[in-house]
Parts: structure tokens; sequence; C-alpha cells
DNA sequence: TCAGAATATTCCAATTAAGGAATATTCCGG
DNA sequence: CCGGAATATTCCTTAATTGGAATATTCTGA
């Protein structure tokens, strides 16, 4: 664990902004993508990262990479996550992006609409192949 | 206070250990200097770029200048400092500041050395305006 | 006033980081 | 096997960071 690259990998929003969202729960790259209305090549290369340096972990399903924190994540990683819970106020562009996503959540929901996110929490659910974003 | 700048602060092994050498209390730039083995623009500039952003504050006590954490600093950065109680192992480099900062503080304890250092500890001595280092 | 100590600043070179355009890869359904 | 979707990678340009050498500033004691 190197303390130094951790906290590089914290003084970047970008990477700030997708920890954040993924305090909530797994989210599929293109998920992410939308929510926090960023290109898709700035996305891959702040989750490769973040993963690269072991603040995130990835799973593959089908054409889908879904991004998760750590089951366990390191103290630091931790003690940080809790602060940015707090951080609000100095960070307004998280409120929007958990605006964004809670708009998501609830269109993915109740919508005809699934998705490998979903899926992640709820598994009984069945989605066709190619009709995630 | 901006978030991402005291990431940005924490993301380098020279701020760190100054960091963790002033959780024990307050030390002028020569000694800070000392125990880290850098050279002294080193130091300065990264003891001015911690005060820039709010991480340190420093008084000036003649020709000698002394950090110090802030009175209360801000949430992140005191979940951050403790973490670094922790951080012996990942960082090697901090026993060894400890080390010698210990070996300093026993130096200046017991003798006829006094220094702007000590005397912010225990203000009944007296010092001569010209010792420090 | 002068030399010297403690600290800060300026200037510059080398390295690293961030972001975008284009391209590659992987996987699916037809 | 082909086209398209989701994601990753490469290449390149621009900006930011780091650190050292030299210099400036401020203060003190003689």
């Amino acid at each position: 664990m190197d303390v130094v690259a951790v906290y590089k990998c914290l003084c970047d929003v970008t990477r700030l902004r997708i920890l954040n969202l993924l305090r909530e729960g797994p989210l599929c790259v293109c998920h992410l993508q939308e929510i926090m209305e960023e290109p898709q090549v700035k996305m891959s290369k702040h989750l490769g990262y973040l993963k690269k340096h072991g603040l995130l972990k990835s799973t593959r399903d089908n054409n889908w990479t879904i991004y998760a924190l750590p089951g366990k994540p390191h103290r630091l990683l931790e003690e940080n996550l809790k602060c940015l819970q707090d951080c609000q106020r100095e960070m307004p562009v998280f409120r929007e992006d958990e605006r964004r996503h809670r708009a998501l959540m609830r269109r993915l929901a109740n919508g005809k609409e699934t998705c490998p996110t979903i899926v992640v929490r709820d598994s009984k659910r069945r989605r066709s192949k190619t009709d995630c974003c």
C-alpha cells in the first residue's frame, strides 16, 4: 500500500467524484459516464488509474465493466470515503452527481431498461445482452 | 476549504513527513531540515505550500520561523493525520524521522543549546538570539 | 554599518499528469 | 463472419509539479 499513491488518487476531482458515487454501490462505466457527464476516454482512464492503485476493483459482465470499491478497503481509503460523505458543501458537484445518480436508479428500477448496474443489486432480474445505455 | 487542494498537499512524501513530525509539536525550519536531512530550499517551499493551503500556520520568532499544525484543523486533515500515525510500516522514513526527532529533543532538553522549538514548549527558558542550529 | 544566520523567492530544467482524437479490443446478435 | 456497442489504449499536446542554483530578505550581534 503506497500511501502517497493513494493521495495522488484522491487529489483529482474526477476521481473523487467516481469514488463518491461508488460509495452507493457498483456502477458500470457507461452509467458513471452518464451520471458524471464526462467523455468516455476520461472516465476510462481515471477508472483505470484508480484500479491500478487498488482503490477500485472491476468485474467484466459481457461487454460491460462494472467498477466497485474493494470489499475491505485500506483504512486510509475508508476514512477518506467517510469524509467524502460530508463534503457536499465543499464539492457542489457531488450533489449534482447524486441527483443524477438517483434519477438513473429510478429510471432503471421501474423501467424496461435493465443493466449490469442493477443486476448486481437484484440478481433475480433478467436482462437482454445489449440494452444498457 | 478546497478538498482537492488538501489531497494535493498530502500526495508528496516530503509534505507528509513534515505533517507527521509536526503532530508531535511545533518545529522551526532549521530543525525540520536537520531531522529530515533535506536541503533548505526544498523545506522552505514545501512548508510554504502547506501554509498557503491552510494545513500549517507559522509564527516568526526573531530570525526563525516556527511551523505548527493549525489549532483546530479541518476534519479532513485531522482524520488523515490520525492515519499517518499508523503508517510506520508503509512509510519507513517516518520511523527514521521520529528517531532523529527524539534525538534532537534529547539534545535540546539537556543541553546548553536553546532554540525556538523548545521555547514554544517551555516559555520560561531563556535563550540567546543566535544559538539555534 | 557589516558579516553572518535563518528563511524565502526567483529562475530554470526535468519530470509527470491530464485530456482529447483516433484507434484498438472484446463481445454480442444477426 | 459482420456491424455495432462498451470499454481500453495509444499518441500527442499542454499544463502542472518538483527540485536545485543562485539570489534576496530579514534580523542579530559585534
